[in-house]
DNA sequence: TCATTCCCGACTAGGTTGATAGGGAATGTG
DNA sequence: CACATTCCCTATCAACCTAGTCGGGAATGA
């Protein structure tokens, strides 16, 4: 029950990018630094994040990526889906083609829908925007003015 | 974000024999048959589970494994754990050593420490008996009166 | 004594993951 | 045009994990 490295450091790259100034590009280098993801492994999740529509990139001196879209439109579970593929899917380990009729195995499936439905959910509903401002809670700014 | 081939043989197991006669005992081969696990591989979950304080076993002629405790003392979340070590653990992936701070980082980790906890709530709270029980709905049953 | 049944560790094929490497294509600069 | 820069793309690889097999040992009861 976890998610892959590479779902990881495209979260990470994303929240970099959608803090950093709008219209301000980053370069590969430069994100490789702040993440502490090698340059090379860090270019095929940049890619992969670029053809689903999440980033866009410029070519040639003076380029590098940007977000495609605003923070409050990217979910967790948009980009963890692109690079894994599905999110939370117990329920098709009842379901697979092959699996017996036991006792309880139609009850076990439902619950695991609803854990998968549950899961989902809440990383579809988690935006970039909102994460990043879980990162510095009004209250803590309130009390530092 | 799935679990293992042994956590849900596990679960197998366990709701076939919640669902047989109190103090039958059932021979992995039997458990083999109705589950459609190997019986070698099965050998190992069971003898995991019993590790575990889940089942009972007695061998010789007439042996077999039976519950160690009422089913609705035993969850989901107890079986999976035993055979998959952790649950939901997506926030160790963020909050593992050596990773460095960048923005959202914290943000992220509250995230999925949340998700973690939801998940692990619905998984300890659901028990073999009430699975088997969803089985086979009240209502259903009305109808067929 | 012997068949039965669980107990236990060793081993392995195959897939996945995390990562590296190297060259190609676009783009801006002088 | 020539060239440096930067992204684009594919191939490859070692390490690890998973699902499963195998072979024998130990307890139990007839």
């Amino acid at each position: 029950m976890k998610f892959s490295k590479k779902s990881e450091y495209a979260l990470r790259a994303v929240l970099i990018l959608a803090n950093s100034p709008p219209n301000k590009t980053l370069q590969i280098q430069e994100l490789s630094e702040i993440s502490g993801v090698s340059v090379k492994f860090l270019e095929q999740i940049l890619l992969a994040l670029k053809k689903g529509g999440i980033l866009r990139s410029k070519r040639g001196v003076g380029g590098g990526y940007q977000l495609d879209r605003p923070a409050r439109s990217i979910t967790l579970g948009g980009i963890i889906k692109l690079l894994d593929g599905d999110l939370c899917n117990l329920s098709n380990a009842t379901d697979a083609p092959g699996t017996p009729e036991y006792p309880g195995s139609a009850g076990l499936q439902t619950c695991f829908r609803e854990i998968d439905e549950q899961v989902n959910e809440a990383l579809q509903e988690r935006t970039i925007e909102e994460v990043l401002s879980m990162d510095r809670p009004k209250d803590i700014l309130a009390f530092e003015i």
